[in-house]
DNA sequence: TGATTTATGTACCAGTCTGTACAATAATGG
DNA sequence: CCATTATTGTACAGACTGGTACATAAATCA
């Protein structure tokens, strides 16, 4: 569907396809971190030879925020899917954190957690940029919470009193507490759990109280 | 009160004070991460050189796992101060928020958040002891913050069908979400306002619902 | 076909990294 | 005062680091 080589460029094809390797690099980083991740890594894990690398990407540092601009794209599209306003909102609280885990146990012998959480933290009191991109991250998806609680809270899913700020900042902490976790070594069934919980608590408080036991599905 | 030097070892002594030197040890691993922290500038920030360093400590892995081993013990040990049991459940986990926030934020020019979560998420996928230390060290808040709210049921502070299992990992999500945004470079007011409003929406939603307006002390 | 353009592969540079060998130093024990 | 013991300071080894220069290869354009 999507033309890709409408007109070929001019001189000799690329060896390689620049969103796979981008793909490739972030999961290496993913693994050892920024500082961690040599380019020797780097080039073995995308099959790029390390100036092809630097035509690609430029320095290495300009190649990890590529990654991390493409991770957050991604997961805030995830969630955006996972909230979406025809399914109740614990129900797509709950999509949300079980996507989340499937992502962070995508490798079962060795989870990674969340890739921003897991490497940018580290990186971020040192480079601004990467705290920028950390910053903004976090806040974008904190939003597409908050913008669904608004949403539920003009729907009646919510009680009007409720603050869908907190309930937002919230939800963001459980999800922060699980990518953390998760790399932690803390068990998937265990963090699982806990999402149950939390998705309980949070669309339950907010309402007038009602008897937990019993409940539908 | 504790003697320190009842008998003068044999050799040379020592230039440095072991503990000292851990903790600027700490404060470089914590600026830089454990990847990012070069031997050079442990051996600048401690004033050792390299050869004591090594004495002292062993290499820089077994000295990064003091660091942590040395952080978990005393955050844990600020926690269950902060939580004691003659101050109020909600009081107590501000307590434990505020006295976080003031470490995170010790240095107002560049926050750097939590030692243990900023740094040691990274390693811990690369390295199993670190990925333990972590695992434990988070582990061991979440069951200082169980114990509190175990104690609370017992008390009567807190209604007796709620879990404390429940709320310790929400308050634990709470400081996570907190040690993070921290060094992403949220706001320290913003941060403390969340504090305030999670602090009263776990210890409100746990008791049967009253109003939250004048609320003695 | 030959000129042009772009990407690849090799090889390398200068700097930095972790860790250690070894001599000098400063204390104690006899 | 000399032997012993433990730490310090210097200096260095060997590996690895990020980044680049340069010749080669593969495509298009005229």
């Amino acid at each position: 569907m999507v033309q890709k080589e409408l007109k070929r460029p001019r001189g000799r094809p690329r060896a390689y396809d620049p969103d796979d390797a981008l793909v490739q690099a972030t999961e290496s980083f993913w693994h050892a971190g920024f500082a961690g991740t040599s380019l020797d890594a780097l080039s073995a894990a995308t099959g790029m030879n390390r100036p092809s690398l630097y035509g690609a990407f430029g320095d290495k540092r300009e190649l990890y925020l590529a990654a991390l601009d493409r991770y957050v794209e991604v997961s805030r599209a995830d969630m955006v899917r996972a909230l979406s306003d025809d399914v109740p909102i614990a129900a797509g609280l709950q999509r949300v954190y079980d996507g989340a885990l499937a992502l962070y146990f995508a490798k079962p012998e060795a989870p990674l957690g969340c890739f921003l959480i897991g490497t940018a933290a580290t990186e971020a009191a040192v480079d601004a940029r990467v705290r920028a991109k950390l910053g903004t991250g976090l806040r974008e998806l904190t939003r597409t919470f908050e913008a669904r609680f608004r949403a539920g809270r003009k729907n009646g899913e919510i009680p009007p009193g409720t603050d869908p700020v907190l309930l937002a900042e919230m939800a963001g902490a459980v999800l922060h507490s699980i990518a953390l976790r998760a790399r932690a070594g803390d068990s998937r069934p265990s963090l699982q759990a806990f999402s149950r919980a939390a998705v309980k608590l949070l669309c339950g408080a907010a309402r007038p109280r009602r008897r937990t036991k019993g409940s539908a599905r």
